[in-house]
DNA sequence: CTGAAAGCGCTAACAT
DNA sequence: ATGTTAGCGCTTTCAG
């Protein structure tokens, strides 16, 4: 049933127009050098016979294949969690690609052996390049395949020592969580807590210093508990803060559902969002609008860094020189929560 | 920066190991008919020249590439939607491409320019096979694909006219249906409706046909109303129901989140459940066991269907002929709302 | 057990 | 404008 049938080699199309295996393939390549007439007859041996062009001859000679990679090192459970990251990504990517008519495929590795067989896939060149869309901790996979000679760009700043300079395109957090800050200073708000992410990534990182930074500049003291970006720990995290400090009266949390899980612990705790204590979020996600009350947050362009990491990519493997690192700027968005 | 230093070649291994081609080609793919110090002298100057084979070259003789595709053809928007069916087709092939070494390729295909690529990127042998999650309507990709001698499975029965069987995998709607609506009439349920799905998909059409089915073999009228799997039109076909008919006392709705939708519309008329209206859903995802009741459902095994898709694929790349049907069964789970 | 040689199907100089 | 030719890097008979 499935026994393909001799697929037609351009050989076979060549014979049957009359013409010569080059002729074909400039035809089939939309080379402009072909006598109309000779293009139509190629074209008409091409359907008859339904010739396809065999992709791994083609990359063999051309050295490149139209496709790229969008490593997502996680789980499926935690591609498809309610956070809506991944998606954002790649519909960045997928925006980019469409428009460089190349092809992209998708690679979960959430997995020691599903790493493995990414590096074997992408060092094999399978595709022209590869982007991963959140690294964790100190991934060494990027580095590794920079240092194979592959066209490499990072959503969010790769950790670890810097062997080898792995590109990447990032958000400012630390300029957004400033701006957070600052509007609660700039709103009176005198024992500003935060609610930090997991210190093993750059996220979770980044949005710590930036409080910190903001605090000392200011000449306050810092009050912080750390979660792990899910809902549970912000509310588990809230409930630490109050108890350390009574008197908070605001708190810059790391992630929007972190907050949702705090604002939830301040009303058990009967504590008025905003008028006792005000709350700032970051990323906005979806869910922030509809929080009670609807959560201020920071907002990050996250469709904006695939396709800025796209770009970047594409431009590698065309050849070009490019810069190290881009940084996207995040904007704070006002709502009644602060 | 990114200038690729020459990539070795087998050539370049066999000069340095001091042996030919051949037998370089041999240890790399791990055949035991080569004496251990050659095997030896062989993988020391694989690793002293980073020596990684080029695929493209190795497809183009032994006519595989080792990896799959998996077709999502959907936007990623939908892709990313809190249904957790794709996610579960996912973790399914994964399990069983993992145990057989094969890379999985994810396309997602939402758009028809990204259909046409997956097309060309399939036919052109730059995978071994391709699986479709999820069929829309009478889309003619997937017997494109057969017809030009792809291995092909889909999950979810293809709908349209069969010029050329493709094989599938489904789960028994029918029977899952059955066993619900034989469940409300044994509970003593006299005037059962049904919230159908959207009927340009097998899942929608087979369940309300099970539906109708069942009703008439007990001799009684259906009573019907049409969503499109989501959660308002669930509220809304289940106020429709309730004007229709004001006595009915129990709804089989074909999706939980349709489910829960109609849940609410329920308690908004003041009818109780399961007292005065019992409901069923379908598909058992996880918040059916957080609705209020607790909604009964009809599971379906989405991990395995994924599972089996993939063994049959496998199969088929592997020249074997298959059935060109498997239907998994589904069951009821019973809860509090029915 | 190892090597020599013949392609896999295609593109890209180089001729004509 | 078209054809001829030489590989791309690998696997796989077939001899030895």
């Amino acid at each position: 049933m499935t026994t393909a049938r001799e697929r037609p080699t351009l050989e076979a199309v060549a014979r049957r127009a009359g013409v010569s295996r080059a002729t074909v393939s400039r035809v089939v390549n939309g080379s402009t050098t072909v006598a109309e007439p000779i293009q139509e007859a190629v074209r008409r041996a091409v359907q008859e016979l339904g010739y396809v062009p065999n992709l791994a001859a083609r990359s063999l000679v051309t050295q490149r294949t139209d496709s790229i990679a969008l490593v997502l090192p996680e789980t499926a459970t935690r591609v498809f969690s309610d956070d809506q990251f991944f998606p954002g990504i790649i519909r960045g990517v997928s925006q980019e690609l469409e428009a460089a008519d190349k092809q992209l495929v998708l690679m979960i590795a959430g997995s020691a052996a599903s790493h493995a067989r990414v590096e074997r896939y992408a060092t094999g060149r399978h595709v022209d390049g590869v982007m991963f869309a959140s690294v964790h901790g100190a991934d060494p996979l990027p580095a590794t395949l920079v240092r194979s000679g592959i066209p490499v760009v990072c959503s969010g700043r790769p950790m670890g020592q810097v062997t080898v300079p792995v590109p990447y395109v990032d958000v400012d957090h630390i300029g957004g969580v400033a701006k957070a800050v600052r509007h609660l200073l700039e709103t009176g708000r005198r024992r500003i807590a935060t609610i930090a992410g997991p210190q093993d990534m750059i996220a979770g990182i980044d949005r710590l210093a930036g409080y910190r930074d903001e605090l000392r500049d200011s000449g306050r003291r810092s009050l912080i508990a750390v979660g792990d970006f899910t809902r549970e720990s912000g509310g588990l995290a809230m409930r630490q803060l109050l108890d350390d400090d009574p008197d908070l009266d605001a708190v810059f949390v790391a992630s929007d559902l972190m907050a949702h899980g705090a604002l939830r612990t301040l009303r058990e705790a009967g504590r008025r969002v905003p008028e006792d204590v005000a709350v700032v979020g970051f990323d906005d996600i979806e869910m922030a609008r509809y929080t009670d009350p609807p959560l201020t947050t920071v907002r990050q362009p996250i469709q904006e860094m695939g396709r800025e990491m796209t770009r970047q990519l594409l431009r590698m493997a065309a050849g070009e020189d490019i810069g190290h690192a881009v940084v996207l700027p995040t904007e704070l968005v006002l709502r009644e929560s602060a």
